[in-house]
Parts: structure tokens; C-alpha cells; sequence
DNA sequence: ACCTGAACACCGTTCAAGT
DNA sequence: ACCTGAACACCGTTCAAGT
């Protein structure tokens, strides 16, 4: 057993969430327990409830961090670099479905617990929380200049529709909710979304 | 405790999916368990897993049974109805989609359990529950034929597309996982959605 | 001050033994 | 044949007692 001060407050908490976001790869948000966490980082859970709140608070912690990873490999992907490529403004937003679709593939578990763990609806998100989420928005809108105009309420709605509807598809396709027949394909879906969508907004 | 014979294996089957579905419309999936349905229907937990292979089957029965609800609720509230009346293709989408964040928001927690509850993603999906998936999206293509050509593969990729488009948006908000701003709201998200989207798909 | 260890009230799942 | 009751291996959460 750790000793007491061979670790911060602040370490115990890294380590923490660092075997919890393990736990959730491996095997799922099932397969997260806190007394796995707590045997895992060499401490009793007694020390886990002292560094957090509960059950709901490591997860949000976990997911945060995945909310981070997500940012990190879309900005990887994405980078600025297209800014100034001669893509078109349809397939810079294909690509930032693409790209989030492919995350979703690549760390289903991470990225599903990220839905299947919710707080009731009354319980405030952590501001903290809130900013990884914004902080997400951020990065799309960003993208979005080229295809809304600079209004910034509209960039704003535009942004959170074509982004919760990438997520839509996204989602009950990969959770087996949308059952996908002959030449259906999630990037097909996508596809079509973007393409009438934007088409939609250019017309008006 | 009830003895042998005072049910059949049919009865037992839907009095503890009655009663699974109650405990979460009470507290959520989380409040759900097998050994409070085994008390609920007076019943030992042995029986429950004579009478269901596991704790997945019992939510996946629970979970289907509010998929006909949402499918009852969407039929009496839309109806055939507006077929004959003067409403426009846009109202008669519109209509489809406030319907379905009604549904959301008024049936809060069993709603939330159909996303929160995921079997692994190799794992079929049972053929009885597809069918109640199938019969949901039935009902929505119909709706849709005005809108869409007669052509059957891209009536289905159009219904899909936008069903899971509204579901993402109201599932993103209602989750608190998309933070609304000034006169945001999720219709004016869904009507964005719908708007530009059929605009794009009349423009081709 | 920090951490342990045990306790409490729960879980899902299995299966020998009763009727 | 159907159901029970107990067992097993787990949970989240709390907190007195140790160092």
C-alpha cells in the first residue's frame, strides 16, 4: 500500500483517471468500476472518495480528458493547413465529419462512454466540463466561417446543427440504432446531410 | 411468494417488463435492477433469469417496449390526418420532429435509457427489437413521400438521414451536452435543420 | 493530515435443493 | 417442471481507527 504523501492530491488524481479512461477502453463504461481505479493506482477506495466526490465526478473527469483527445486528433487531422488549400467548403466539412466518425471508430469505448453516462437533467455540468465542450464548438465553428456568414449568432446555430446532426448519424449508426442496407454507408449519410444543407443556407 | 402455475412464463415475462419500465421512468436506468423487478412482480431473481437470459435482455424488452410507445405517441399525435389538410411539406417535417422532442422531454428517462443502455457492438442485435426500429422508420418514410421522389433507396437514405439529424440534436440537448445561448432553442435547431435541408434537396 | 480497513446496503448470475 | 434460497464475486459509499 502507498504510504501517505508519496503522491499529491493532484497525482492520485491524474492516476486515477488515467486507469479509469483505461478500464473504459478495455472494456466499456461497464467495465469502469471505482474499486478497480482504487486497486489499480495502489490506494483503497477510501482514498478515492476523499480526492472525489463520487461515481458521476471520476467519470465526467474521464470523459473530459476524452473530450481533449478528441479536440487533439481533430486538430491533428485537421489542422490549419486546409485553411488555405484549395479545398472547397463542402469538403472541409465532409472532412470534419470524416474525421470525427473515424474517432468514433478508433476509441468506441471512450467515445461511447462519453453518451452512455449522463447526469439527471436538473444536476449542473461542472463549468470545467462545460469548457472541453466549448471548447470542441470552438474548433467547428472556427471551420464554419467559410460556409455562414460572419453573423455570429448564425455561425453559433449553424455550427451546433450541423455538428448535433453529424452526431445523430454518427451515433445510431455505430450503435447498431440505424440499420444500414445496400449501399448506405455512414459517410454516405453524412455526405448527403452536408450537401443539402449547405445547399439549403447558399440559396437564401 | 408465489407458488408454481400462478403465472405462465408469458405473464411473468410482462409483468416484470411492466415493472422494469416503471422503476426506470421512476430514477433512470441507474435505479434499474433485476433483484427490485424480482421483488416488484414477487418473484425470486432465480425465476427472472429462467425467464430472461441476462440483464441486457431484460432492458432490450424494456427498451422495445418503449419504442412501440414512441411509435403509439407519434401516430396519434400526427395521425393520417395532415395527408389530406393544407399543411406544407416543411410544417408536416417540423411537426415530425417537435413531436419527437415532445416525446423526449415528456418520457425523459425511459427515452434516455434506449441510448444509455448499448450492447457490445459485435453483439446482434435480437430480430424482435430490429423490427421495432424498422417499424418507427416505416412510419417516418411515409411521412416523408411528399417530400422525397418515389425513389425507394433514396426515400429510406432521406428519412434516415434526417430522423437521425433530429435525434442527434435533441439528443445532444436535452443531455446537456449542447449548450443553448440567448434565443436558441431546440425547435429553432430542428427547423435550421429541416429548412435548409429540404431547400438543398428541391434545389437539385 | 492522510490513508486504511471494515462495514453497510446493494449488485448480476448460478445452481443445488425443495415442492 | 418450476421456483426458492443461498452462495459467489462483485458494486458505491461512509467513517472510525490507525500512523
Amino acid at each position: 500500500m502507498a504510504r501517505r504523501s508519496d503522491h499529491t492530491r493532484e497525482e492520485i488524481k491524474a492516476m486515477a483517471i488515467a486507469v479509469g479512461r483505461n478500464l473504459i477502453q478495455e472494456n466499456g463504461l461497464p467495465g469502469f468500476s471505482a474499486r478497480k481505479v482504487a486497486l489499480g493506482i495502489g490506494y483503497t477506495v477510501g482514498t478515492l472518495y476523499n480526492v472525489f466526490e463520487n461515481h458521476d465526478d471520476i467519470v465526467l473527469h474521464i470523459n473530459a480528458v476524452t473530450l481533449e483527445d478528441l479536440l487533439a486528433y481533430m486538430e491533428k487531422r485537421l489542422g490549419d493547413d486546409d485553411q488555405e488549400s484549395h479545398a472547397s467548403d463542402l469538403d472541409v466539412l465532409k472532412g470534419l465529419a470524416a474525421c470525427y466518425i473515424d474517432y468514433a471508430r478508433e476509441n468506441y469505448n471512450c467515445w461511447s462512454a462519453l453518451f452512455e453516462h449522463n447526469l439527471s437533467p436538473e444536476a449542473p455540468l461542472p463549468v470545467w466540463y462545460g469548457e472541453r465542450i466549448d471548447a470542441l464548438f470552438g474548433f467547428i465553428e472556427a471551420r464554419l466561417k467559410p460556409v455562414v456568414g460572419k453573423d455570429e449568432a448564425e455561425a453559433r446555430q449553424t455550427a451546433r446543427v450541423l455538428w448535433a446532426s453529424i452526431h445523430g448519424i454518427c451515433a445510431l449508426t455505430l450503435t447498431n440504432k440505424l440499420t444500414l442496407v445496400g449501399v448506405e454507408t455512414v459517410e454516405g449519410l453524412t455526405d448527403s446531410l452536408i450537401e443539402n444543407y449547405v445547399a439549403g443556407l447558399k440559396s437564401r
